[in-house]
DNA sequence: TTGATATCATTTGCATACGAATGAATTTAC
DNA sequence: GTAAATTCATTCGTATGCAAATGATATCAA
């Protein structure tokens, strides 16, 4: 039986043989290695910062000051994710914190002008990031691929 | 100009404008967030093992004996990082370590009778989970998503 | 055979990622 | 108006994930 013949099994979800359970056919371990391989591409071309972090500047590139919790949603980070990122990117001048003063609480973020100027250079990196991430597939799969992944996200 | 029209802007490699470059459309951004999401799906419904330590479980249980080293490359993971799971497993009694009587430089890894056992009980779970991943789509769609991902893995 | 390479494993350092606990400030409910 | 609940941020602990350096062993090549 073929590989495909057992996607199609689980798909339909049919009797499935515990004994043929096969890690590499999972979606989450696929997942993960196209993950990794994106990583790796970012990383390829932009070797001082991560994806995490150049995801807190466009983001704030494109929404201005902000509260960390709030730009933690906005980029999908837990409130202890996003505050390590925040703080390196602080650490090397790239964001300028300040307190909300109304709601004491809230930890404003904006960009510093060293910021601004990095996010834009970068964001032409990026595309072409995206690019060589997807460079495997046709337009046409590229179009269907990011529908679907948007429904699984 | 909406999204979809930007996706297809960029998709299409037509020019661009720096001050539309949009996070939440880039591959990456939405890959992290559906990798976010099975995990969370996969530890609601396995507490007490990661998914990289279920995945070396399972990969041992599909070939037996092996290296370390070997090991991290069928599930995908460096030296380092195989080498942390590895330890974890050990400490709670699922896999065995010994040396290679030949190549005294391997460290050969094995499942214990208490790691066969867990991982048979827990690759139901793992099909469950596998499927409720996978819900937001038609199994159509499934077997389309699935091709294309593993292109980009 | 021995010197250069390569492989296997380990360690260190840094960066996510998240659950859980805590404290401060705000909002809601009554 | 105050007590309860919520929100924002921080801290701690644990677990990937990877680059780089190191040491031990094995293999290759001259």
């Amino acid at each position: 039986m073929s590989g495909e013949d057992n996607l199609l099994k689980l798909v339909e979800a049919e009797e499935a043989d515990d004994h043929d359970y096969l890690l590499q056919e999972q979606v989450g371990f696929i997942l993960r290695k196209a993950h990794q391989r994106h990583v790796s591409i970012f990383a390829a071309r932009i070797a001082d910062l991560t994806p995490p972090q150049f995801a807190a500047l466009a983001k704030l590139r494109d929404v201005g000051e902000t509260s960390q919790n709030q730009l933690g949603t906005l980029i999908a980070m837990d409130a202890a994710t996003v505050k390590g990122v925040i703080d390196r990117l602080k650490a090397r001048g790239l964001v300028e914190l300040s307190r909300h003063e109304v709601d004491k609480r809230r930890l404003l973020v904006n960009l510093t002008a060293e910021g601004r100027d990095a996010i834009e250079r970068l964001i032409p990196l990026a595309r072409e990031i995206t690019q060589e991430t997807l460079a495997p597939l046709t337009n046409k799969e590229i179009a269907t691929f990011m529908k679907l992944l948007a429904k699984l996200a």
